[in-house]
DNA sequence: TAGCGCTAGTCTCTTTTTGAGACCAATATT
DNA sequence: AATATTGGTCTCAAAAAGAGACTAGCGCTA
């Protein structure tokens, strides 16, 4: 029950504002809430370079616990990012896979990736300033 | 397979795994962490447009808590995306201004958002199967 | 044949994060 | 004189996430 007493969205009453940009920038945001996960964007590369089953995932992303792994694969399929195919083995095995729309998604998606890891430098440097700012 | 590491933020001293994994080669989730969460996306986009004070800010997003509209914009700070500039007048008013480095951000990161947008109605249809497959 | 590990998860408990709302001091408005 | 606005902080409750035990059927092996 935990894992599917999923909240739906955001509260619908209320109108994303009233004064220009927002008002159609509702979309953005329930699209981007579930792929700004701590783990959504982690499990996204890996399954954008292959398939990978259940533990091997775990495995790769060793400081995730199985709760999040289920929880988090459980929506990127339910969004369409990924695919999930259970092989009835004699231990049952289940394979996650990208679809054509989790590709479509990790292309824009990947530059920012690539920015994060050429900028890291820049970024670190930055925390650094702030914080000894802050020690005064 | 190098994926991100477990490097933690600052709060938490964890050290990546103990074996095969190299702390220092996770720069991409180190820099990933910080604008994934919910509300930095939104407030990087508004300031990519122009500069906006506190209180603007946050009619312009209206469901965000004082609370974590002064911890993102302190986060976002750090990593060096904003800058906040407060003057002294009679009741002292803050302004938040995107850097530089913020612009060069929000070019990919804008990519993203544009791809939420246009393939909002997939999303949603990818759901709306995946809810109902599951009823059964 | 009793024990162990593997599979992909779920269940419960605890800790961390977030949300809601009161409070702040100085000034401006009504 | 009472009230609102400025940009926050503080406390407390609720939600989310982390840790670890537990499940079932099968294969291996000691």
């Amino acid at each position: 029950m935990d894992l599917h007493a999923a909240e739906k969205p955001h509260l619908n009453g209320k109108e994303c504002g009233t004064s220009g940009w927002d008002a159609g920038n509702c979309p953005v945001r329930d699209v981007i809430d579930r792929i700004a996960g701590k783990w959504s964007t982690l499990l996204l590369e890996a399954l954008a370079r292959q398939p990978y089953r259940f533990g091997e995932l775990r495995r790769l992303v060793p400081d995730i616990s199985q709760r999040m792994l289920t929880q988090t694969l459980r929506d990127l399929q339910r969004d369409g990012y990924i695919d999930r195919q259970v092989f009835p083995t004699k231990p049952p095995s289940v394979e996650y896979r990208m679809t054509a729309l989790g590709h479509s998604l990790f292309e824009p998606l990947s530059k920012v990736l690539q920015w994060a890891g050429d900028k890291h430098p820049a970024v670190k440097a930055a925390r650094q300033k702030f914080d000894e700012g802050e020690l005064s």
